[in-house]
DNA sequence: TCAAAAGTGTTATTACTACACCCATGG
DNA sequence: CCATGGGTGTAGTAATAACACTTTTGA
């Protein structure tokens, strides 16, 4: 009895979402080689024997984009036998999620090959990274209304409104100005700065901050965060 | 330049649960061979180059324990270099959920390496398998609240009183009777048969059966699962 | 007739929804 | 003084939580 082929190849991809002026953006690259060469795919590469997952992704985003994220988590692993023509691959898909800051930053690196894209106006996508960029979008949109996941799109400090305005285009709603400002800051999870912001017009707003250590022993202490 | 060393194995495993009688269940098997041989472990096994990740848990089960579960998703996948001492592992984790009815068959098998054990019960565990249960005891209890999953653990057939129970066992705590039994019900997912069951002591009771139909329809709907 | 589990309504409290006007600033 | 976006309260409605007695059966 000899022993099988169990030469399966390991990967991971990102799928990091930036946020700005009421817009949803994704980080992609265009990919080099074949297959798919010309083609826009998620960052994302081979996991080498010494590095557990989430260091693969950091690196390979950090390789393929200089991309730090502020936030990321494990999102599914992708294994179809026919998802990549070659070989036998399979791919842990990560969300990451970063700062309008840091976006900025990146996006205008103007870095060969990477650009970002509107989510609602994605090109043509290599392999099947259509599918787990539409479930990391899945998983942030619920993750939205049971965890302050949004801010980790946010300056450090921010206006209120600019959170409300991240929810409704994210989630693709309208929300009530006074009745979400009455829940969000009802948690308590929200420190008011005694510093202003002045916008090109209108009244100036007071910035807020994230009080991520409050938020983390409330939870301890049975708060549910939820947003609807 | 010399290519690296890509050769990480891929596995899968395991967290089978049954319900019975107020207590929650585990399958594991007795490992026969080192590393920790001996112990118990969740069942699962390398991943064949031409099957896909829940086709790969799924031959597993039948194999080692002759389950065939009734729900079945993808849980996390398990990375940490060191998490097997001999060789680069990652393992994608599934979690599955079965009837008493298949559940007692499988138990009875008499197989000579399968075990349940009650979860709060359980003997010390090879490999990370104890964090992966966790995670899998997590998730469950999480969907519990805002997917009917739970009805997967229940006969075709069930006393109202049986789903209360579940969800006291799995969530460890108590739910009001009157007010369980009304919300659920008003969800209309349940439809209640003409028939009753009558236990051993006590006031016989009606049947229920999950209307899954109604259940896919009104979630296309938009209606929101959820019990708390 | 007793023990055991099934089945059933009402009320108080809390959370949610809908809704419109004034405020502070820059141009 | 006008345009722009920031900031605020109330009332009706819906959902939730608390609570105890009656019914049906087997032994």
């Amino acid at each position: 009895m000899s022993s099988p082929d169990y030469s399966i190849k390991l990967t991971v991809d990102a799928v990091v979402f930036g946020y700005r002026e009421g817009q949803l953006f994704l980080a992609l690259i265009n990919r080099k080689y074949e297959p798919f060469r010309g083609q826009w795919a998620l960052p994302g590469g081979f996991v080498l024997p010494d590095e557990d997952l989430e260091g693969a992704v950091q690196r390979e985003l950090r390789e393929e984009t200089g991309i730090q994220t502020r936030f990321l988590e494990q999102l599914y692993t992708f294994g179809a036998v026919e998802r990549d023509p070659r070989q036998r691959i399979v791919s842990v898909a990560y969300m990451g999620l970063l700062r309008p800051s840091d976006f900025q930053i990146v996006a205008s690196t103007d870095a060969q090959d990477v650009a970002w894209f509107r989510v609602d106006a994605l090109p043509p996508l290599a392999f099947d990274h259509s599918e787990i960029i539409q479930m990391g979008l899945q998983r942030l949109r619920n993750k939205l209304t049971y965890e302050p996941i949004g801010l980790n799109l946010l300056d450090e400090k921010f206006p209120f409104s600019d959170l409300e305005r991240l929810y409704a285009t994210i989630l693709n709603r309208a929300f009530d100005r006074r009745n979400f400002r009455k829940k969000f800051l009802g948690f308590g999870i929200l420190t008011e700065l005694p510093e202003k912001i002045s916008p090109d017009k209108g009244r100036p707003a007071s910035l807020y901050t994230f009080d991520r250590e409050r938020y983390e022993t409330m939870q301890k202490e049975g708060f549910l965060f939820d947003i609807r």
